[in-house]
DNA sequence: GAATATATGATTAAAGATGAACGGTTAAAT
DNA sequence: ATTTAACCGTTCATCTTTAATCATATATTC
């Protein structure tokens, strides 16, 4: 086993197991208990675990998962604070359609909270951390996944979909311009977001202050289409009132 | 095998098995320690993979969770002996059925070596981790996900697999017996896996030896249905022998 | 077909990782 | 308080991995 991986199982042991022992690691791993020590100084350099003697113990909290999602992805915390005030428009009950994107995954942990709410989205990602994480109801459609977006789609997902009615679809977007309106670089998914949301008691776009005043290839929708654009604070006040002074709502946050 | 096939596939592989140390590499392409390292550096190069001492490594995020499960399940060397097995009898082009379970989630690497083959799968941990992996069509059913099991079941999924013709059906089990026949706890994937086995040119079932001999609560199928069960040499030669009597053809790994 | 570029494998010195041994330190048992 | 056993850090010899160089083989280009 390569010394890398090594240190990475170890730390997932640990992790699993609260407190091992140098000599479980020793039997585990099959080196020596002065590699096994030098690991775990390695390791607690890092801040990964916690060293006691005669072993490791895990390190409280979540701290360090944090530090992987938070390097992830441009203008993250804003999406956080996007996704926080989105969530708290879904009430007690309803059905939600939300988008494939990086944006919305930063909502699982506000739908992580609640309880009686039903969830429909077209990202297994998102799919696969609310099985584990969340306490509710998630429905997937059917289709093709688009590699590496973890996007289903296809002919069967545009079918399932057309067959939903939801109370609230969060939808989010590559690029929002006045004239152009809302508009996406891949061809495959504008069906389903116009499905989504023509199928939606209300719409809601959740897209950071970049994607205002950019064009993309693909139109998906006239502004006036959607309910509610929810952005962040950094967008700036000009622009922000040109849009609604064109009848546009946009919440920042 | 030419250069740039053996680096598709040697990045394939990286990312299918996470780690994989220089020497594994060299047996499996037939190619010198010095070939090795300088298609890591190319790879590395154009940031496909991540360079650690002794081979490499998948870039981002190692997936915890298959490091936990990796060590925390039963029988899994014999999973992934059945596994490799299996993934033998899937020929170009071919579309198969992979069932939910944690011994189909070991077919993953495998396939992720693969290039046309179309993997239909009620899994979505198994879908997201072929669509990060695997350069392969993935296709998932729609329905509910169950919680815990990442596995998508309901009316949803059933009116999909009716509309469903594979070549191959790999069905996991939780029981095997003479006269009850495969058997599973959970009701609610009884009538998918039923429709996978009748929909489906040829049936193999991969079952580590434990599930001989025991019987669960609800009835798939009788053991007649199946076409092939691949499980480990584990499973002892009377036991083997009784179930060949009847007709029943087991390959043992 | 000759010249050039590219790919591969062998060799080797330097860097890194490992395991064993030893002495000092700590924690528990008496 | 003393003893005892386990634990930790250090040092050093050994083995592995890496990076660089060179020679050979294979493609490409003119």
């Amino acid at each position: 086993m390569i010394k890398d991986e090594r240190l990475n199982r170890m730390e997932a042991y640990i992790n699993a197991q609260q407190y091992v022992s140098v000599d479980e690691l020793v039997e585990r791993f099959h080196v020596s208990k002065a590699t096994v020590r030098r690991d775990l100084d390695r390791l607690n350099e890092q801040g990964a675990i916690c060293l006691v003697r005669g072993g490791a113990r895990k390190k409280g909290g979540i701290e360090r998962e944090l530090l992987y999602t938070e390097k992830l992805g441009r203008n993250r915390e804003e999406k956080v604070r996007i996704c926080q005030f989105a969530s708290t428009l879904i009430e007690e009950g309803q059905t939600i359609f939300l988008d494939t994107g990086v944006t919305s995954r930063e909502m699982i942990p506000f739908l992580a909270e609640m309880r009686n709410v039903h969830v429909v989205t077209d990202d297994i990602w998102i799919a696969t951390h609310l099985a584990t994480n969340a306490d509710i109801k998630v429905t997937v459609p059917g289709g093709d996944i688009r590699r590496g977006f973890y996007t289903i789609k296809g002919s069967e997902t545009e079918s399932f979909l057309a067959r939903l009615y939801v109370d609230i679809a969060f939808i989010s977007i590559d690029a929002i311009e006045l004239e152009f309106g809302c508009s996406i670089t891949n061809n495959d998914e504008v069906l389903i977001k116009q499905q989504m949301i023509s199928h939606s008691k209300k719409t809601v776009m959740i897209a950071d202050h970049s994607k205002f005043e950019t064009v993309a290839s693909w139109k998906v929708c006239p502004l006036g289409d959607i309910d509610l654009f929810i952005t962040g604070a950094e967008l700036s006040e000009p622009i922000a009132n040109r849009y609604e002074r064109c009848s546009i709502t946009i919440h920042t946050v």
